[in-house]
DNA sequence: CATGAAACATCGCACGC
DNA sequence: GCGTGCGATGTTTCATG
């Protein structure tokens, strides 16, 4: 993991559709090495998989909001149970009042509610508290 | 935007290095037909690049936090301010008591204390709240 | 890590449904 | 208009040095 598998990750976050040889060009290695390279990005699991960035106002997801779920329980077995709501797009254990925040996208606030609805029915909740998002200022990748 | 489309979509965000010949056999369609639809969905903007995803870990950014940021202005216009904090991944504004949520990733704790101070130094910031995620159940794709 | 060659995928065009 | 099939071009992949 040195300077150019740093430099590799960072231009393949930005466009992971270019060829290798564009790719190793930017960063002055030949095609080959750069492809070696970014295979053992893989197989170390740096790079995790290729995926693309979808609009989500597109696809029927034009709501996204964050909701804090408070539990009277211990949460760490409930993995599943978050999994189980398709709308949640992430669940994270967490520091402070609340025991787990998740981030929800539907395409209307009454699907929303619903999913608050199936939130309460999870084993140990015991009350959520939502905040909707008014607008996304940006979401980009990580700073290397 | 039909089926097919919904289809290509969701099979490129789970694997967007497969071929246009795979892809296309997974929807019933020749590699040609599954090209020219891809190149649409990008044109529409339904898909907006392609990426890799990255272990945050691995690149050093293992810690991950969420902070509700307070203001006593108007927020609307402050997007360059947060932009220029690298470590923030995901800038929202939000309705209910605070003004705007930041994701933010750093490698340690300190640095993400050094996040918060230049949180309060942009113009109009009144107080940030900030919850630390221990762990991550999981981080996925939106739902179609 | 670079180079060259073979295997493969992409991409444009003419055709057919 | 939309998908198909073929051919030219460019890319990946693997050998060797």
């Amino acid at each position: 993991m040195d300077d150019i598998d740093r430099a590799l990750v960072l231009r393949l976050q930005q466009d992971a559709s270019q060829s290798y040889a564009a790719l190793g060009a930017a960063v002055g290695l030949s095609a080959g090495a750069t492809h070696e390279r970014v295979r053992k990005l893989r197989e170390r699991g740096v790079i995790r998989r290729t995926t693309v960035e979808v609009d989500p106002a597109a696809v029927g997801s034009g709501v996204l909001a964050y909701v804090m779920v408070d539990s009277n329980a211990w949460m760490g077995d409930s993995k599943a149970a978050f999994e189980a709501i398709a709308e949640i797009q992430e669940a994270h254990i967490i520091a402070g009042s609340a025991s787990v925040l998740v981030k929800v996208r539907t395409a209307t606030t009454e699907q929303l509610q619903d999913v608050l609805r199936r939130l309460y029915a999870v084993d140990g909740v015991s009350g959520t508290h939502a905040t909707v998002v008014l607008d996304t200022f940006f979401e980009r990748p990580l700073p290397l």
